[in-house]
DNA sequence: CATTTCACAGAAAGCGCTTTCGTTAATTAG
DNA sequence: CTAATTAACGAAAGCGCTTTCTGTGAAATG
């Protein structure tokens, strides 16, 4: 029978007996030093090219090097519920984004509860060559050690006003773009009444969404009704309690935008217990277009959020500061309005 | 000011001059080598423990020994769209349990449309201790090479009758409880005529929920029939259409058991569209316990699977697997049955 | 008492790579 | 034409660990 097709990896010294070089020069050629000629140069490049070799990266890491490894710190909060498959795609389109770029990445799964982990600790251990951060606040366990480091660190969907480190990089969400599409597009339905069910307040995402919500309700000349303003979370309990606030106000909005679909989900289940309908009674536009949102009753207009795009340039981003630090501190992505069934056309008593 | 800490990782070198041993000596008890006495190896063990030291894992693996590192082949398919939050929730009980050994995981995300990636070599390149594989069938490609390697391989939720290799180790659900418990709970409310709105017929979930499902009817005597049982995977689309044909059907089941909540889901919408009601007209339940469970139009009845607990005892597992190879070939976790509102009693004309 | 065994510890090589430094040959300067 | 410079390459040490092999003194054997 034929013999297994040796699965040994080409190491250095293969490409350089195939040159006729030593392995320092193979090794100079990789790490583009400049005392090596173009000819040999070219000659060993074309080796390379042609076994389609690339350095292991262990050995790379252990003697200093990069290790074609980044971390990706994961946060769990079992109360996030629906909002855990956008992690996971944002993590899929990093991860096979950095595969093709020969990077590979560890995770480190930090509970909410029970004992944090030591982020820099097994960043150093593995010797990462940058970090990308998920669900992960400010004011996280830890996160301070990682800030003084000089690891890169790529935080998605938070922004670096009061990161205490200078090596940090954002990758965000428009939220207030997609405020802006929310409060547009229930205008043009003639809606002039329209609350606001908020999420957590002091995190990036609601505060930058409820500061250029309000101010698109003023550029239109609507009210800004601080009563219809609730919610204390990003959860579907949230939304559901705040919705009971809304509906005692002695007048109601006739359209509320959320800052989760989670949130518009509870929402709805309040309308539904109260004997409201969504639209008839009262429009509902959520945020993200988690999966959810086609099934909810009515579909869900929503607002969203490309996770595998983002995923794929946080890949983008966190190599380009590896390679020279040349990605931008802060990047800002747009958002797109899905409409669906739970927004309707009314008339403008305006 | 103070001179920051010093986030030096100590080295064997270091416990060896506290010690007063050579670092051979600290390696070898380390690695329950035989050849040192009993009083040096407390001696060497109670600097180990008193400096917490861990040796380092790249610089281990250089060298041919354990990388406690573990790849985890993850599989994504934009169709199952609410299953992802399950593999999220299973990874990150995995890697915690693994962390907490020292072990972190090293994720390799492989899609299901375009370039399918080389897992073994992937692999081999990290120099993982074992793999982890969720979402994976026998099918796909590129698995052949790592059932002919010798690393461990862990598969999620799938059973080992047709592996191509002896290295293989699964962790499945125990689909038949869940068939058994479906039924009897039917049975129980009063139903004789019960349906089955299938997933992937050739898949382990679904054949296994299948059979024990076809048995425990037969047990009550009750009858099977099989326009009844219809389904193409495991997708809302799936139930969508399959609750369309069963609907069609001279006389119908008064409940139907799902094979997946997204399936169950699509049934719920077809209801809905004919203008029937769950569960006044049928009774719905559904298989797996997904979020999107609570949220439904009636919240649904449905068949939950630990998610957390199964990714802790993964790496309970592969952990096992590497250490001594004592872990059992095949695992069976029990399911649980939920009760929510998509299930009613009904007179039972028996 | 001389010799073989054995238990124990350390020296050294090696994993695949990077990087410093030395060496040679070609080039320019004096 | 010799001395100083530079360009191009390779030898070798080192990253932190494992493992083999060698060396020592003590115990056991004849």
């Amino acid at each position: 029978m034929d013999a297994p097709p040796a699965r040994k990896a080409k190491t250095l010294k293969d490409i350089a007996e195939l040159a006729g070089v030593s392995v320092t020069t193979v090794s100079k050629v990789i790490n583009n030093y400049s005392d090596v000629s173009e000819s040999t140069r070219a000659k060993v490049q074309a080796i390379i090219n042609q076994q389609a070799f690339c350095p292991d990266p262990v050995a790379s890491s252990l003697s200093g090097k990069a290790s074609y490894s980044i971390g990706v710190i994961l946060r769990y909060n079992p109360v996030w519920g629906l909002h855990h498959s956008f992690f996971y795609k944002v993590m899929f389109g990093l991860g096979r984004r950095l595969g093709q770029s020969n990077y590979d990445c560890v995770v480190f799964p930090d509970a909410w509860l029970g004992e944090p982990v030591d982020y820099l600790e097994k960043c150093v251990r593995r010797r990462v060559d940058g970090v990308v951060l998920m669900g992960v606040d400010f004011d996280s366990p830890n996160l301070e050690a990682l800030a003084q480091s000089d690891l890169p660190c790529l935080f998605i969907d938070i922004v670096g006003d009061s990161y205490p480190g200078n090596n940090g990089y954002f990758l965000a969400w428009d939220h207030q773009q997609g405020a802006c599409q929310a409060v547009d597009y229930l205008y043009a339905l003639g809606h002039r009444k329209i609350g606001l069910l908020g999420g957590l307040p002091n995190t990036y995402p609601a505060r930058s969404h409820r500061e250029a919500f309000k101010e698109r309700l003023s550029d239109y000349g609507l009210p800004i009704c601080e009563e219809w303003m609730v919610g204390d979370d990003f959860t579907e309990d949230s939304g559901y309690y705040a919705m009971q606030k809304i509906l005692q106000q002695p007048t109601k909005p006739t359209a509320v935008v959320c800052q989760s679909d989670a949130a518009a989900v509870g929402a709805l289940r309040t309308l539904e217990r109260s004997g409201l309908k969504c639209p008839d009674d009262i429009s509902i536009i959520g945020y993200d277009d988690i999966e959810i949102c086609r099934y909810t009753h009515p579909a869900l207009t929503t607002i969203r959020q490309d996770t595998l795009l983002l995923g794929r340039l946080a890949a983008d981003t966190i190599i380009a500061c590896i390679r020279d630090g040349s990605a931008p501190r802060e990047q800002i992505l747009p958002v797109s309005l899905i409409v669906r069934d739970s927004c309707r056309r009314i008339e403008s008593h305006a």
